[in-house]
DNA sequence: TGACAATATGCGGATATCCATATATATTGG
DNA sequence: CCAATATATATGGATATCCGCATATTGTCA
């Protein structure tokens, strides 16, 4: 179980802050459309993701040669708490963010 | 206005989680009281609270020879559900630094 | 004023964090 | 198998963070 300041650690980066943010209102993103959102490189997209799974924060799962992120199932009620007071403080990043993603062409999902 | 990433930061030592978290539920809390209930060295705690303090998240005011530190009256609604949720997922150690201040003996309120 | 208590700060070193770049691995389609 | 796409990781350098120790500052009281 992920400890508050291991848990803060992860979120006081701005990368992996948008990065939870984001797939915790989509539901479930691809590295490549994080990378698109975010406007990133992907190998500093790719190494906070694994930074946010290895922490437990998020999950992680292979389809074809996607690799999607989504909310780990095991995060206590306390951290959800935390992810909806985040959402609401930077709500106005996450609908920028959210319109890069909308965007994209060629995303995965659609095919 | 504080931003979330600078909030999660301060947020993720345990030094400067525990005296917030105290201090945010009693209120209002001296260093020397810090330092006994943390069991900590003095140079340390004074060096986290004056960061919480320049960040915004703590006010201080002077009161003879003791500094007492409180929640900035400044605090979004956002941070104080952080703090919350914090606050739940710390209720373990929060008992026990609870308990090292009340053993405390000549607290600076009683004068 | 001088001694003492409470608090703050300066400094150096150890460690952690973050990034850009290059490269490795995995998967799919031809 | 080969080429292309998606993702992951290794490496090295710049910067930030944190701490212990020493010292400065501020306020109280005799």
């Amino acid at each position: 179980m992920i400890d508050p300041i291991q848990f803060f650690k992860c979120l006081s980066d701005e990368t992996r802050l948008n990065a939870t943010l984001l797939i915790y209102q989509e539901g479930e993103l691809c590295v490549c459309e994080l990378v698109e959102a975010l406007n990133d490189s992907q190998p500093k997209i790719s190494r906070h993701l694994a930074q946010l799974r290895n922490c437990g924060i998020l999950d992680d799962s292979r389809r074809g040669q996607w690799v999607f992120y989504s909310m780990s199932k095991q995060l206590p009620g306390w951290s959800l708490e935390v992810l909806r007071a985040a959402q609401q403080a930077n709500s106005d990043t996450l609908k920028v963010l959210q319109k890069n993603l909308k965007a994209m062409k060629n995303r995965p999902q659609c095919c």
